[in-house]
DNA sequence: TTGACATATTCCTATATGGGAATATAATAT
DNA sequence: ATATTATATTCCCATATAGGAATATGTCAA
């Protein structure tokens, strides 16, 4: 078996860096293609690939606009890496090491 | 070229189902290799080639204890998701689609 | 030493990728 | 109709998987 399909959800989407500088890039803007290929400096196809894949995954929503396309970030889809990630906040957080630290304490003094 | 490497960074990592779902199985817990396995009844290597995916990354700690080892999330490594992520956040929070609205009000009335 | 237990590693293969180069498609202008 | 502009698609290939099966490694017990 291989390796997830970058257009499986946001997260393997996510994963590639560059598809992640072109969410930056683009930001709250709404950008024509030309737009980022000038902000970036890569060869536009490389572009259009990744937006084709941030576009599948619902990253990114589209828009025609006579002979250009204006793409947008659609920030819906990346609240759920946000709260995954979010959801081990507590871990990582000052206040649970000093709980982590209490609780030992406790262990220890039943020993 | 191919895509980056799952041990490139965290986020190439976390991209892997499976892999997110072995961090949530852990959770704030140290696990041997045998309770990810009994809990989650994948395959042991399965399970032991993906800790080390993770564990290359640094989303995990491991120690020895005995003919086991113990393996714990370190957190620590997730925060640069959760925040590359919440830098969206303004985006997809009601209050900006307010301001957006307002400030296409104030554009179109330029007009 | 031998055996049992816990975990890691190797070998294999189907599959998907990202980028370069070239080309196709679409929309507009002349 | 034709040229031009903007973007998407196709063809190519080197590369890196994830999982199954089998095996190796490491640790402890008797």
């Amino acid at each position: 078996m291989a390796r997830t399909p970058t257009t499986h959800d946001p997260f393997n989407a996510v994963a590639e860096p560059r598809r992640r500088t072109i969410l930056e890039t683009l930001g709250p803007e709404e950008l024509p293609v030309s737009q980022i290929v000038a902000r970036l400096g890569w060869p536009q196809p490389v572009v259009s690939k990744h937006l084709k894949v941030l576009k599948e995954v619902g990253l990114v929503n589209a828009r025609r606009e006579g002979r250009r396309r204006l793409y947008r970030v659609n920030a819906e889809r990346l609240k759920p890496i946000y709260d995954w990630a979010g959801s081990f906040e507590q871990y990582w957080s000052e206040s649970f090491e000093r709980l982590d630290e209490v609780l030992e304490d406790i262990q220890n003094q039943g020993e």
